[in-house]
RNA sequence: GGCCUCUUAGUUCAAUGGAUAGAAUAGGAGUUUCCUAAACUCUAGAUCUAGGUUCGAUUCCUAGAGAGGCCA
């Protein structure tokens, strides 16, 4: 049984004994004492004078004495106002250092069979990826890891919106000014190429209204009559119908854009179990919106359009078909919904990781799609992120102010190289085991900036200052493990094992080590909250404390200056424990720990 | 105009209604015969404003100020 829960009810059967009142024990909640004042649990005792009839103080003081007197894990206690601090022996210290090191599935909850379903990056093809998507995708990515570990099936997937207007207006470029550039002619990523004929689009259709304007053609009029943005349009009626020649074009475009996009995916070290595409999901969701018509869920015009009502739920009417037949995003979506349940029977929600100037629209998606009869709409959530912004503000593509995804990595593997070269540890490396090392801090740093803030908060992301290889940083933890590495290597060289009877002979811990193995401790129900909020910052944050209090142990005791053979084993066992749960814990972030850096 | 979110050290981020609001970074002062100094120790520095709820409010409620977003 966890260290928490038999606090918990050695505290309940306190009450039993001095209050005569039973405590219901999962309910008892402790928290970590405060650094300058000494134990490692703390019960808050305002809450319970009521029960107790007496002062906050006495209480805690009553508690405190039938815990140390009558529970063998208590050795101490103290009573800070309504505090008690409760001060837990060596021994019941190391018991449970031991029971962490003896559990293979440490942090890892058994398979709870149930499933779910993460959606996330969903790009467009018209455009490659950008520090935007990179939030968006290590964010999924973990949340899904996070899920896995705490017991779930976990789908991985992605709806790419390959179809539109949008990729129309790539095409027409191409076609103007590309003279049949290919990847290969240019020597250009795919992605990036299809992306350049995006912006030079907009170049041209930007000239073409200016000049319209100047003939005396109003803005408006412009816009619609600019000779370039018809042609994409006409583009786009032959995609619908289906025109053979612009469908090769179409797939050929796209097909580069996939290249691109894998590349990236492969750098970012994120994957999907399965992927939709927007043409073939846009025609979906029109059968539904007619079928809540004939039930009576929602109302047709008189032009012919669909509507559903909701200003009973205080959100406002909401277009599902368009008076000529044509669906808009909210119609996809629910078919695109409906679908995936189709494809997974057994999942019981999805997780939608959209930025969160969507979350008035995924109300009203969950909101119809419980209208419609499904009930696990409800289940359904919008992992909602906010916007990463740059000192200059938003990232606007049309300034050229969009930090490119594979730009960037490539800038922070860069400074990586650089920063180790300066410190000339690793200096034996082979160029291979060099540039691997290089891409796990370099992405290390980036995922752990981007992951380490509260999801739900914009953030910022200073290009020049944001990354660094010192403090709360991934380096910083992964410099820990490595550290740790190097202890295990030579405690190996040395053949010291730890075994059941090593700990037998161990009674006093330093204070460092206390600390750390509380946090060990703490490191499954940290799991577990991630998972409940879909939040890898409390994973990061975790990782984060463990290092620090680990290095200070590392600081102040020399492990191998220890002459009792059984101290020295348990505190290799010790270190080695704390190597394995930073490696699980970045893990679920996407991070890789090096040996040796 | 209606609705939603955010506001904490110079800066970037924390804090299930709990103690003297934590970290990091930038600033100041130290630590290397010893397992990796990408480390460690000390120091200084903040809850947007005004009310309310209670044993206790960064957290909950109301109003206001500022920033961002969504819907027309």
């Amino acid at each position: 049984m966890k260290i928490d829960q038999q606090l918990a009810e050695a505290i309940s059967d306190a009450f039993k004994a001095k209050f005569e009142t039973e405590l219901v024990s999962t309910e008892i909640q402790l928290q970590p004492t405060r650094k300058e004042f000494e134990g490692s649990h703390t019960f808050v005792c305002f809450p319970y004078a009521r029960i107790s009839k007496k002062s906050p103080e006495e209480t805690a003081k009553s508690v405190g004495e039938y815990l140390k007197e009558n529970s063998d894990l208590v050795s101490d206690y103290n009573v800070v106002k309504g505090f008690l601090n409760i001060v837990l022996t060596d021994k019941s210290w190391i018991g449970v250092f031991k029971g962490i090191w003896s559990d293979d599935n440490f942090g890892f909850q058994p398979k709870n069979g149930k499933e779910v379903m993460v959606e996330y990056s969903s790009p467009n093809t018209n455009k490659p990826l950008h520090l935007g998507h990179l939030r968006n995708n290590f964010l999924g990515w973990s949340v899904a890891e996070i899920l896995k570990a705490d017991g779930y099936e976990v789908h991985k997937v992605q709806i790419i919106n390959d179809r539109g207007i949008h990729i129309c207006k790539s095409m027409v470029a191409w076609k103007l000014f590309g003279n049949g550039a290919t990847p290969e002619s240019s020597g250009k990523k795919g992605d990036k190429l299809v992306g350049d004929y995006y912006v030079k689009f907009d170049q041209e259709y930007k000239k073409e209204i200016k000049e319209l304007v100047d003939n005396g053609t109003s803005q408006e009029e412009a816009e619609k009559e600019a000779p370039i943005f018809k042609k994409a349009q006409e583009l786009l009626l032959k995609w619908e119908s289906k025109n053979p020649e612009v469908y090769d074009l179409w797939e050929t475009m796209n097909g580069w854009v996939y290249e691109g996009f894998s590349t990236t995916y492969a750098q970012m070290g994120v994957d999907f179990d399965k992927l939709y595409y927007e043409s073939n999901t846009y025609l979906l969701g029109k059968d539904q919106a007619l079928e809540g018509v004939a039930k009576g869920f929602f109302f047709q015009k008189e032009d012919g359009s669909v509507w559903v009502d909701l200003k009973e739920d205080g959100l406002d009417e909401k277009l599902l078909l368009r008076a000529d037949g044509t669906s808009v995003y909210m119609t996809q979506d629910i078919g695109t919904a409906i679908l995936r349940f189709k494809d997974y029977p057994k999942i019981t929600r999805q997780i939608y990781t959209v930025g969160n100037e969507q979350e008035y629209h995924f109300k009203v998606l969950f909101l119809i799609l419980q209208k419609l009869g499904y009930n696990w709409a409800k289940e359904c959530y919008h992992l909602s992120y906010g916007m990463v912004d740059l000192p200059s503000g938003k990232m606007k593509s049309r300034e050229g102010t969009v930090v490119d995804a594979d730009d960037l990595m490539q800038e922070m593997i860069k400074t990586a190289e650089e920063h180790t070269a300066e410190l000339g540890k690793v200096d034996d490396f082979t160029t291979e085991q060099a540039a691997e090392l290089y891409k796990t801090l370099g992405l290390g740093a980036l995922k752990y900036f981007l992951l380490k803030v509260d999801p739900r908060k914009r953030m910022l992301f200073d290009p020049q200052e944001s990354i660094q290889f010192h403090g709360n940083t991934a380096p910083f933890i992964q410099y820990t493990h490595a550290r740790i590495c190097a202890i295990l290597r030579k405690a190996k060289q040395l053949d010291l094992v730890a075994d059941d009877a090593t700990f037998e002979s161990v009674n006093e811990l330093h204070g460092a080590e206390q600390s750390v193995i509380y946090l060990l401790s703490q490191y499954p129900g940290k799991v577990k909250e991630a998972a409940d909020n879909y939040s890898p910052d409390t994973i990061a944050q975790y990782v984060y404390d463990l290092a620090k209090e680990y290095n200070r142990f590392y600081q102040e005791i020399s492990i191998f200056n220890e002459d009792d053979e059984n101290i020295l084993r348990y505190r290799v066992a010790f270190s080695s424990v704390v190597a394995d749960t930073i490696k699980k814990g970045m893990g679920l972030l996407g991070i890789n720990v090096p040996d040796r850096m």
